[in-house]
RNA sequence: GCUCGGGUGGCGGAAUAGGUAGACGCGCAGGACUUAAAAUCCUGUUCACAGUAAUGUGAGUACGGGUUCGAUUCCCGUCCCGAGCACCA
């Protein structure tokens, strides 16, 4: 390699690049006295379509973190790894007719030669792949705790199985706090005599992981069942045949056990406003009672969630889902017919089609309820704009202070009675619209009149619990995790059926078995189904169905901590010492899938005594995305995407991560312009020539004068600020000022300039590297100490006062920053531009703002 | 419809415990070096009006009000853009 005087970037980043591999530069140790810092990416899905330069943003300013902190004296851990099980890789597969195994790995190894061109500090030493059975084999583990424990609400922890078949076998299931889906009462006497096969039965409902019956997107046409995004609109995205919902049975998580501690640990998490608004959003919790409503003349009770009882003396009618089991039931003989029809057309639309229905329709099941406060006979309605699944699957309508209930009434013309005064309008009757503000007084509404909203919803759920028709309730709209998938590309369960009871299989991992065909059964089963070798296990029926795509990316941050251990999934020392995620980068459309999910997993982890925290990731920071430059999504089907090794070939890393930053605040989108990149191109080629005078190497050992002094302090000062508030942009203007002013003191002072390249490291690591070796180091500059600003080099003299007559600047006067703001006053007031301004006029008032700024008041 | 963000030059964007709006870069215009080009460097660049010019005056951070000596920053209302949720009782 020859000393050349130019900067020749591709040289240079290729020597340093190998040079970082050899000397493992970045591997890092569980021994250490420094302090740890755990700075994650979201790992990528890798796509054959490769990267482009949307995809390094958060990398770029992860690296910048990252290398920060590692000069700062933190012993850092930065992994990076693959999500590579997944959807599109079978469906590549059933294409190209290529094992999604072999696309998989020729996608991971075209990744990896992109990542590296960058220059990125990752160990590599710790990658992990989801779909590597040494990996998987622990995903698969953590499903069988979860498996092997149910919740218990008392003590708001997992437990095992164990304790709660003792506890059955003691008190059945009775004085126990759990979070279930049984709908049984049993005695220890009838568990105890139960069937093995039905005990199991029983305790599915118990389990965190457990058997369900979920509704899925089947497709007739292609023979499988669809994930939700590949729905689109009602029809497949592949071929636009159409899905209809089904039943079917699959595993799930209990995540709604912890959706209490979902939510408070949102207020322990330096996450956006918004990915926390989201998430809280998407658990959905609202408090409220339970009440039961009896039927006139029939035994069936109908069992409500409202969240507001203080309007039960307005509650005209109910509605019940179509779906309600007791729905036929009550039906009068002459209404029985029309409810059944319309129930059976409810069921077998689709949500897209509920959704497009904006109408309400419904149907009248000719039955009555008695109102428990007003004593009055109110109808009972079945309409689909009740959902079975949230709540119990049946409303009181309080049409007066609910829109939905509004609209129906209006439609059905059924009564509307107001019993909420709102706080400032007056009630005209008939109502146009529903008073559904929470800020009013109650009236016709016997002993609740004349108390707000909040009292009288306090003192309704009071009087229904004396009276023992209802309690308070909180619910919930998070719904249990579907675990289960009709496909190949996943992690096998490690279950086995006997007589249709499963059983955990212990020798991990099980391994996903080499297929011929991975396209689909045509029943909705599985491609793994048809191996029917495979499927007979010793010990039974093996699950056929894989997990979903989010099962091995909803743990990795705790594989990467001690990626090699067979004995467990990451052993307790290395946990220990690493612990959470410090900084976690990544998108935000993440925000209800991965980031929720990896929160449940690491807080069951954190019950069982595995970690001892509950959050996996303290910080979060979601990048932007970068558009093309038409301002559209980058992609292939614009023709707008730019491939981050052609920039690196024309330009270099180091421009590409300078100019990646320099774009604009991380967390916006904004569109890629080639031309821009020329300008940081420019800088780095000026930043360069700062060590040369024509092709000689010029670097002196002259001392710094105060002014080139102040020059850098005040660059460390604002990159040491702008680092951690992960303001990359503003550092890298601060840069260019910097050099600009370097370079026109045409400063070339040692002292100067080795700082100013411990303070670029991070940023642009090779040609920082290169410079510091031509200095004469021969420890990388990655292992040097950050440079810390001293104020005395930043101190002024003389501020040069804006004086602003009447709020606006007319002129500048300097004085001495400790100058006495008396002596300002005075001394102004006789500047001649003032006084062309004050006309002679003596002023209200004058304001000194020390070293801000002066106003005079005419 | 509801919730959360956000509207600053031709463009990407700086500056908010209220204190010189437009840093830095792009683009554009002019110039230096060169036979020429590339590279590099220098000067100017919010808008309008006046002036040959230095410069001066006025307006200006989506729009309309308010608080303040002073508002891009704080408060109220309106409009627009983006994201999320969407019959969740």
């Amino acid at each position: 390699m020859s000393d050349s005087h130019q900067y020749q970037f591709q040289e240079i980043e290729a020597k340093w690049q190998q040079k970082w591999a050899e000397n493992n530069l970045y591997s890092v140790s569980d021994n250490s006295e420094k302090p740890k810092y755990y700075v994650l990416d979201m790992f990528p899905y890798p796509s054959g379509a490769g990267l482009h330069v949307g995809h390094p943003l958060g990398y770029i300013a992860s690296d910048i973190v990252a290398r920060y902190k590692r000069l700062s004296g933190y012993n850092v851990l930065h992994p990076m790894g693959y999500d590579a099980f997944g959807l599109p890789a079978e469906q590549y597969a059933i294409q190209t007719g290529q094992h999604p195994a072999v696309t998989t790995e020729a996608n991971i190894k075209r990744f990896r030669e992109q990542l590296d061109k960058i220059g990125f500090s990752f160990d590599w030493n710790r990658q992990v792949k989801t779909c590597d059975p040494q990996y998987y084999k622990w995903t698969q583990w953590i499903f069988g705790l979860f498996f092997e424990h149910w919740y218990d609400k008392s003590q708001q922890k997992a437990r095992p199985i164990k304790e709660l078949t003792a506890h059955f076998e003691v008190h059945g299931n009775q004085n126990l706090n759990a979070h279930h889906n049984c709908k049984e009462i049993f005695s220890a006497e009838t568990w105890n005599s139960l069937s093995g096969e039905a005990k199991e039965h029983l305790l599915n409902h118990f389990r965190l992981a457990f058997i369900d019956e979920t509704t899925v997107n089947w497709c007739a046409e292609l023979g499988t069942v669809l994930a939700n995004e590949e729905v689109v609109n009602g029809v497949s995205e592949r071929g636009g045949y159409p899905v209809v919902r089904k039943k079917m049975k699959q595993w799930s998580l209990r995540i709604t056990a912890y959706a209490d501690r979902l939510l408070e640990g949102l207020n322990r998490v330096d996450w956006t406003d918004s990915i926390k608004e989201i998430q809280r959003n998407w658990i959905g919790r609202s408090e409220g009672a339970e009440i039961d409503f009896q039927i006139q003349n029939h035994t069936q009770l109908v069992r409500v969630f409202t969240t507001r009882p203080d309007t039960l003396f307005g509650a005209t009618y109910m509605v019940l889902a179509p779906e309600t089991s007791y729905l036929l039931d009550i039906c009068s003989p002459e209404q029985r017919d029309a409810v059944s029809k319309y129930a059976e057309i409810a069921k077998n639309k689709s949500e897209i089609e509920r959704m497009a229905d904006t109408q309400k329709t419904g149907v009248f099941t000719g039955a009555f309820a008695i109102n428990p406060f007003t004593q009055e006979a109110i109808p009972v309605w079945t309409s689909d704009y009740v959902l079975a699944g949230y709540g119990t699957g049946a409303i009181m309508a309080v049409p007066a202070h609910d829109e939905r209930d509004f609209e129906f009434a209006t439609k059905f013309e059924l009564p509307i009675t107001a019993v909420i005064q709102p706080k400032d309008t007056a009630i005209e009757l008939p109502l146009k619209e529903a008073l559904s503000s929470k800020d009013g007084i109650c009236f016709n509404s016997g002993f609740l009149n004349g108390l707000t909203v909040k009292e009288a919803i306090n003192k309704a759920i009071e009087e229904v619990e004396n009276r023992g028709i209802g309690t308070r309730k909180v619910n919930y709209k998070l719904r249990e995790a579907g675990f289960g998938r009709q496909r190949y590309w996943g992690e096998p369960f490690p279950i086995v059926y006997n007589n249709g009871t499963p059983q955990l299989l212990d020798e991990l991992p099980v391994e996903l078995p080499k297929v011929e065909s991975y396209k689909p059964t045509g029943t909705g089963e599985s491609p793994l189904a048809a191996l029917s070798e495979w499927v007979q296990h010793p010990k039974g029926k093996r699950e056929t169905d894989t997990m979903p795509g989010w099962a091995g990316s909803s743990w990795y941050f705790l594989r990467y901590i001690d990626p090699n251990n067979e004995n467990v999934f990451a052993g307790s020392k290395s946990l220990e010492y690493w612990k959470q995620v410090d900084l976690y980068v990544g998108g935000s459309e993440h925000a209800t899938g991965h980031l929720l999910y990896s929160r449940f997993w690491t807080k069951f982890l954190h019950d069982l005594g595995y970690i001892s925290w509950d959050e996996p990731f303290q910080k979060l920071v979601n990048q932007g995305m970068i558009m093309g430059e038409d301002g559209q999504k980058m992609s292939k089907r614009w023709g707008n995407v730019v491939n981050p090794d052609d920039v690196c070939a024309q330009y270099g890393a180091d421009t590409l991560r300078l100019y990646e930053m320099f774009l604009g605040p991380l967390e916006d989108s904004k569109p890629w312009n080639t031309n821009g990149i020329e300008g940081v191109s420019r800088f780095l080629g000026k930043f360069w020539r700062l060590f040369y005078e024509g092709e000689q190497w010029a670097v002196t050992n002259e001392a710094p004068s105060p002014e080139e002094l102040k020059i850098l302090h005040k660059t460390i000062k604002k990159v040491s600020e702008d680092i951690p508030q992960m303001s990359f942009n503003t550092s890298v203007s601060a840069f260019m000022v910097c050099v600009n002013e370097l370079t026109s003191l045409k400063c070339k002072k040692q002292a100067v300039l080795e700082p100013l390249l411990v303070l670029m490291a991070p940023f642009a690591p090779h040609i920082s590297e290169e410079l510091w070796s031509r200095l004469g180091h021969s420890d990388s500059i990655h292992t040097a100490v950050w440079p810390k600003y001293d104020e005395a080099n930043l101190k002024e003299d003389s501020f040069s006062y804006p004086i602003s007559i009447n709020g606006k600047t007319r002129t500048q006067i300097a004085f001495a920053t400790d100058a006495d703001p008396k002596e300002i006053e005075s001394a102004i007031l006789e500047n001649e531009i003032v006084l062309k301004w004050t006309e002679g006029k003596t002023p209200k008032k004058v304001i000194v703002v020390k070293n801000r700024i002066v106003n005079v008041v005419v």
